[in-house]
DNA sequence: TCCGAGGTTTAAAGCGCTTTAACTGCGAGT
DNA sequence: ACTCGCAGTTAAAGCGCTTTAAACCTCGGA
């Protein structure tokens, strides 16, 4: 009473071999079509369901992708839920493993390996290059959200020099000069932001403008160096956050420490998180097109699973800039000193 | 080459039987002190990684507990990383499968019952509690957030009643009579606060002041009610959202509207998220403690598998309010006309 | 009537691990 | 000397499914 029914049971009411009704549950071809009627009624009589962890012992094939991701990211929710519908589509099943305060990312991606995922996806993966170009070693390995240079690691990216490009294009056209940068931290993604902020710069003829804060990608971090712009004497025009909670933090800080924005300071966020353009936020920020970027990782997953690929794939996604309402003309100098 | 090491690898390589290493590995009672040893040291020259597909199927426990959550949720987030955290600490095993917009409550339970999880707990389910009765029956059910009435399911919930209780004491400690309630929409958790607040109020002697306003668990429910709100013509001094993503968004519609908060209206959320006390929203909210409540679950769960309880569990946690910028007195008379 | 082709069905060998009962020495007890 | 007990070790039987090779069964053609 407490067992489910297993194939032996489907096998024995129809009165056929377990092989019979492997192939029909899988819609595998040799049964008649009179073998599969009785079958699959006989199954859906007894409430069977496949047990996957036999299946996937007994199948060499298991279908199945790991995801590593960090479960307090929105950006990550979304790509997660873009990557399962994708998933589902195909006939994969996915498994998820977060990363948390006690959980590294060595940890998350152990676990998905000792559920012997077929390949796995890594949502903004921190670790080194030489640390993935082993794993790939290993399994197929999609990293999603930044580069990895070395080893046979597919990537799926958006293009993040474009992306900080567009956001510093967009501020210098409304007059601002002085654009200082928060800073996401240690991270591999956060380098590539910081990265195209000084390329930005640099190519606008701001070079000497460059100022980057150190920051997180959480609202803490975004929070101190906001306190720190807006206690500072040279105050920049406009803030670039290296993400969207981080650019919360700085609006925060500004805001209490009476700073109008977008009024003396414009600030642009990056991600295009569902948190940030909703909030009172209504913040200027870069999407990153989440469905896209979870549809090419799977589908690069797929390839290497099911079409042989073996060469390494890297597809860059063009992100683009959403304008809302953080950002704005910069202050006339008397209007300026207001806020101090 | 592309073959991960298996037990018969390292048997071989140390020369003693596959029992003997599985034996090893696991820290089962047994082997020797010198077999340990040399088995382990195989072991890691080898990178020998059990592999869990295998061991759940030959092993008649499997360690897995499924975890049903909206990935979309920033509570859910905090209430999977203690889980998985206490899941850890006790050997465990954790597989994640979220909710999404073509992936319905039914879908996810069914991918960890695939999975053959030893017991699964649902966070914040809106299932009938019949239909989570008959889940109960063929595998132990923690909901996690919710009261379910009928039915072998535990229960880990914090008191909705008193969470809203305290809130309405707080505000009415203030001098608040006019205080609306902005509702959650459909789901069961929804039901429990309104019904909260319901109650609250009419204890509280103002039951003719009961107004609800329809609203959802997301910041768009929240604008539109408060939208509603700040155009009506008799305005509560205070609303109490369904939950904190909601009051963002009830505040944010205020706020648009040129309406101070807490100045004209106070306003209070539900879950303490991380989401709410850091953003500038510095919302006053019910603290539910994520970290109890998984704890609780995970432990109602071991109980029922390691130690052989049978009878119903019913956690109920008392949450606390925690006050913080959003609300205050209510405005004096002519006060209040300025935000028309 | 016999044979072979083709369409169905199934026996049986795994998949990689756990677990139990049985087996092996070996020193202690009689 | 001989049994007994015990620590250590292992053979072997699964776990529930997939898969392959072989068996089986018409049925038409020679």
């Amino acid at each position: 009473m407490d067992q489910r029914p297993r194939l032996d049971d489907v096998a024995a009411r129809v009165g056929v071999s377990t092989a019979s009704v492997s192939l029909v549950l899988r819609g595998a071809p040799g049964p008649s079509a009179e073998t599969r009627r009785r079958v699959l009624e006989a199954a859906a009589e007894l409430g069977y369901r496949a047990d996957r962890t036999a299946s996937m012992l007994a199948r060499r094939r298991r279908h199945l992708l790991g995801v590593m991701l960090d479960i307090r990211s929105p950006f990550h929710a979304e790509l997660v839920e873009e990557i399962q519908a994708e998933a589902d589509r195909i006939g994969y099943e996915v498994v998820l493993s977060t990363l948390t305060r006690h959980r590294d990312e060595d940890r998350a991606i152990e676990a998905l390996l000792d559920f012997r995922c077929e390949a796995v996806l890594l949502l903004g993966p921190d670790a080194a290059d030489q640390r993935l170009a082993s794993l790939a070693a290993q399994v197929p390995v999609v990293a999603i959200g930044r580069r990895v240079a070395t080893g046979d690691v597919d990537v799926v990216r958006p293009a993040d020099h474009v992306g900080v490009a567009e956001a510093l294009a967009h501020l210098t056209g409304l007059g601002h000069h002085r654009i200082a940068f928060v800073d996401g931290g240690r991270g591999v993604v956060a380098a590539a932001r910081r990265r195209g902020y000084r390329d930005g710069m640099r190519r606008a003829g701001l070079a000497d403008q460059i100022r980057i804060i150190a920051g997180d990608h959480t609202e803490e971090g975004g929070i101190r160096a906001g306190r720190l712009l807006a206690a500072s004497p040279d105050r920049p025009t406009a803030v670039m956050a290296s993400n969207d909670r981080c650019a919360v933090g700085v609006m925060d800080a500004f805001v209490r420490a009476g700073i109008e924005v977008p009024g003396q300071v414009s600030v642009v966020g990056y991600d295009d998180s569902t948190l940030a353009h909703l909030v009172h936020i209504d913040l200027t920020t870069v999407n990153q097109d989440a469905a896209a970027q979870a549809r090419h990782a799977v589908l690069a997953a797929v390839q290497r699973l099911d079409e042989g690929r073996k060469q390494r794939l890297e597809v860059v996604l063009n992100p683009r800039l959403v304008v809302r309402g953080s950002t704005g003309p910069p202050p006339r100098p008397e209007d300026q000193s207001l806020g101090r």
